[in-house]
DNA sequence: CTGCGGACATTGGACGTCCCACATCCCATG
DNA sequence: CATGGGATGTGGGACGTCCAATGTCCGCAG
């Protein structure tokens, strides 16, 4: 992985660097790809830009640094990867906006990788979305002003008829699912928690289909989603509790039989 | 090698496209390196590999999918900063372990970047990692073996003493902090806890010199993780939640003090 | 026989250049 | 006045070439 070693600031490069021109002295390798990324998060921090502000073009940055464009082009990629930097062809730079796609990549891939054999990945990874949405449900009911509960638990309960009428007709779309837990810890005002759990969901539903049939109905999860929901409303802490145990005993059991077969 | 420039006849579409002529196939637009991204890791799929083994080399992966060695070099770029391939300059390329090094790359950037302003993606940060824990440590209680607990703790007792060992003497080192919280989980046998607590550890304390001094002394540290401990030791969870609480209070108003100031 | 050093092959790193694709803006043309 | 077609600027793709780092292996010295 990409090491950024400190003591390599003093000393040897004190200005420009001579395209073609290469130093032999023997010493560690800022790659020069490491370089442009330190030197664009150097930019953006020092110029106090926010997500959404233009940055240098290709040509500038190669021009600044003396470096040539591959080398910028690689470097710049890699911030885009990790959502530091936005890139749009033909367009120009921009800062990136928090995306968490990076690491829904690696989740996802390793998750993928592991799948079948007995480090599995996404179980371990289940379990902490479980630990997460459990604790952050409680915190839900401690946080919520309890003068008008149901007008700030609307739109939950709109995702809950949704999904139930849903559920009716047929299958629970994922987006559906999705929203209704990206809505319910909205109140938390904590735009992390909807990241880190939407990176978590989208794994989760990247690798769905190689799990096999649910066990539950989509009746089943209408239930569990509404359980909680009415946790929430009522504030019933063990309700709760309990009601997101039952919520994840299903992605459980899909995974167990996918460890045993 | 030599290198016959007569063309390539390998599925490389270089059909021209007349300018000002928009052409009306539907919008897709898989850029080389994203092609070669998911070539790579279909071979990694398809052949089964694990984290270790060795991959096809620049020049095959290039013959192979007809694609410029500077398309290649990015995808691979790319692959690396997400941790899914491993690249070691002068032996080859090999699938990556798990990192999340782009995770932290990117959470410790928006977090610097937002840290001035409401945003406050830190503290947001902060907020999940102590969600995550208490449940966690709720967790390990109910999955420790009551047989032998001392024996099981050991490791943690040891990191313990340390930090009073360390607190006496001065500051305690960011080290023996970040053992404590890695090895405390390690009984849940879920080894991406440890990645990701790791992550967020190391996203705070890259960020830890911009924030002012503790609030609390060093024993009062050691005094916090040693409850901890305590708690977990008794398997008493109540207990156990006000401890993590305690533990992260000390954040908290440092952060505070952060958003007045 | 042992071990150490240096040649060699292999592999990644960097660069410059050329051309393409995309987006935007302006101006000419109807 | 509306509109379409450059002109321009920006990123995307590719190629060829040279440089540097790393690992291997063989031969020479002890």
């Amino acid at each position: 992985m990409a090491f950024h070693p400190d003591g390599w600031s003093t000393g040897n490069d004190t200005g420009r660097r001579v395209p073609g021109r290469r130093v032999p002295v023997a010493g560690r390798r800022p790659s020069r790809a490491t370089e442009v990324q330190e030197a664009v998060k150097d930019i953006i921090l020092r110029r106090g830009l926010v997500a959404g502000d233009p940055l240098p073009t290709e040509s500038e940055l190669m021009e600044e640094l003396g470096i040539g464009r591959n080398s910028v082009r690689e470097a710049l990629k890699v911030l885009q990867a990790v959502g530091i930097v936005d890139i749009r062809h033909g367009f120009g730079m921009f800062v990136g906006r928090m995306s968490l796609a990076g690491f829904v990549d690696e989740l996802a891939f390793h998750s993928r990788m592991t799948m079948q054999d007995e480090r599995n990945h996404l179980g371990h990874l289940i379990e902490i979305r479980e630990v997460l949405e459990s604790g952050l449900v409680l915190r839900l009911i401690d946080s919520l002003d309890s003068g008008d509960l149901p007008a700030q638990l609307a739109p939950i309960r709109d995702v809950i008829e949704q999904m139930r009428a849903e559920a009716a007709v047929g299958a629970i779309s994922p987006e559906t699912d999705r929203l209704f837990h990206d809505l319910l810890y909205r109140p938390l005002r904590n735009p992390l928690v909807g990241q880190l759990l939407g990176a978590f969901w989208q794994v989760y539903h990247e690798l769905r289909d190689d799990l096999g049939t649910p066990d539950e109905s989509p009746a089943d999860v209408a239930r569990t989603h509404r359980d909680i929901y009415r946790a929430v409303l009522t504030g019933d802490r063990a309700a709760a509790t309990e009601a997101m145990r039952e919520h994840f005993a299903g992605v459980r059991s899909r995974l167990a039989r996918l460890a045993r077969g």
